[in-house]
DNA sequence: CTGAAAGCGCTAACAT
DNA sequence: ATGTTAGCGCTTTCAG
């Protein structure tokens, strides 16, 4: 444990040169049984810890991986973070972290930062990215992972769902639940693609259906904007039937705000979020949502990283982890 | 940008040596205006990105940092995170992330893990840690800060809050408010010093109570853990009047309990929690918690980090970011 | 299978 | 104020 332990310090109390301690470190197969015994035995003896930051030197690759989330704080893009790094300890990886607050510009500045401490990959939240950060990674010459969404033109590779077709699929629900007057309440905010492929969704799906009265509305991204989106539906005296939310914490706000008011959903409005936050299931009513395994997207991210970095690049550059359409009280018709 | 440039590449573009580049990169005052501007012309012209690997070598300074959080996937230690990244990032000096999962085992080998790529410091989540990690950390030479509680026998350094105290006052609260018969309700898991003082808390706060009639029970930490347990409160023929829970997670989910069976909050039962989850604020009734800004505590850990780093070594050892009684509807008498 | 030697790209004396 | 040089602790040829 003592770090003033070399790597020459073993080879010297072993009596065998440093390249072969090394070798034993890296589980080179060329070290015979005795050798390596002696050698594992004085790395014993004398606490010695491999000082990785050599090794990155010498051997041009970090174990460090680089992901960058627009909120750390935030349990949707936590929980990505939270399977990358199981799968990367288990391979003797580290992983770096960095926050985009929604910011084109922090954005860059956080990737140019991580570059310059070369991580072997990096992962980046979201498939739509400035000209100049598109261009900064792939220069890197890094594997580089984009996730939460999909896209047919990945900068390299793309593990996600489409938030697109997620949104397509729940506007369709509720249309075939015999919901007409629907309003659409999204984000009050630009840089952030997710938001916007759903709501790009929900306008396709809803513009062949001629019968449809439809409206987007924008709200702050929180209970109490989800909340201020009903008493606008409500104040408006156009009847809207339906709600869908592009995120649960508006939808959760909005059903809140319900039980305050005596709205009763889903008779007198329903309601549809989107993230299957673990509070959907146990609200009153439960609601309405879409759910993707983001920890398992986190997991493969970090999978197809270790991949391509032991040479197995077999593995597809759009990889589509799927989304789940999960229907609960706040939209079943009485 | 291209990676392939490097610092010898600089000198010989600006006609100087190494050591000069080596100088305007790191802000040494020795370095004249004229030729600076040189130095800083061909950097721009090759476009040069320094190679922290190398730098972290030679400096023996790495500028990296070292986190560990039970679950990253988890607002209340996440924002920690968020608001350590923010002032590190200012800094030059980046975080690298891992969980523990709630358990000594693995915390001890992240640690190990981490230790061996050299970070500038370390946090830890908490502050009983096992012996092996408390000696490891104490031998990594490095600043070491525990958080998100309070100890008077740091490792090093602590940034945090007593988690006892906050439940004593809460409890005296409900107390003050003229609930007797109380319930508290914490969590079925061990390693994790904050639950543990938060309900030695309680036991102290309700100890000198002789009119008082309480006991603990114990629940998972989710949703459906509270549900269960204000079910087991209201199948008891003791009358509890109120219940105290470990965290808000749970609170919230006993809360929701309640309304599913028509139980009134407070009128019938009293509710309160701890962590001041977002949705406490904005579930009805609102939820009495206790509020720590976790953001500004993890500020605070990595302004501690960065001043031990430059020598301004007079803060204190221990660092108490305190707490706030919230008290809301789900506790005001009617 | 093993040892010796040459770097990896930078910083930090040490000269000048 | 600036150039030169010797490492930082490891990996990786290259011989043998």
């Amino acid at each position: 444990m003592d770090s003033t332990v070399r790597l020459s310090d073993v080879a010297k109390r072993a009596a065998v040169g440093v390249g072969t301690v090394s070798r034993v470190l890296n589980g080179s197969a060329n070290v015979s049984a005795a050798t390596r015994q002696k050698v594992l035995h004085a790395i014993a003896e004398l606490g010695y810890v491999p000082n990785l930051v050599a090794r990155s030197l010498a051997a041009n690759r970090t174990g460090l991986i680089a992901a960058i989330i627009p909120v750390i704080g935030n349990t949707q893009h936590s929980e990505v973070i939270q399977g990358m790094t199981d799968v990367l300890h288990a391979h003797g990886m580290n992983l770096m972290i960095g926050a985009s607050g929604y910011s084109d510009q922090v954005e860059l500045q956080v990737i140019e930062a991580f570059l310059a401490r070369r991580p072997d990959a990096i992962y980046v939240t979201g498939v739509r990215h400035s000209e100049a950060v598109r261009s900064t990674l792939q220069r890197s010459g890094i594997p580089v992972v984009e996730g939460s969404n999909l896209t047919d033109r990945p900068i390299d590779t793309v593990v996600g769902y489409s938030n697109f077709n997620a949104s397509v699929d729940l506007t369709r629900l509720l249309i075939n639940r015999g919901y007409r007057r629907i309003w659409y309440v999204t984000v009050t905010r630009d840089f952030d693609d997710r938001i916007d492929d759903r709501l790009e969704g929900f306008r396709s799906a809803v513009s062949t259906g001629l019968e449809l009265k439809t409206d987007v509305i924008r709200c702050e991204n929180s209970f109490d904007g989800g909340a201020e989106a009903v008493r606008l539906a409500m104040a408006s005296n156009v009847g809207v039937e339906a709600m869908i939310f592009a995120t649960d914490v508006m939808a959760v706000g909005g059903l809140l705000e319900c039980q305050r008011r005596g709205i009763n959903v889903p008779a007198r409005l329903a309601i549809a979020g989107f993230d299957d936050l673990t509070i959907a299931a146990s609200i009153n009513p439960s609601l309405t949502t879409i759910k993707v395994d983001r920890v398992d997207l986190g997991r493969k991210a970090a999978e197809i990283i270790v991949n391509r970095l032991q040479g197995n690049d077999h593995s597809s550059r759009i990889v589509d982890v799927g989304f789940q359409v999960v229907e609960r009280d706040s939209t079943r018709r009485p």
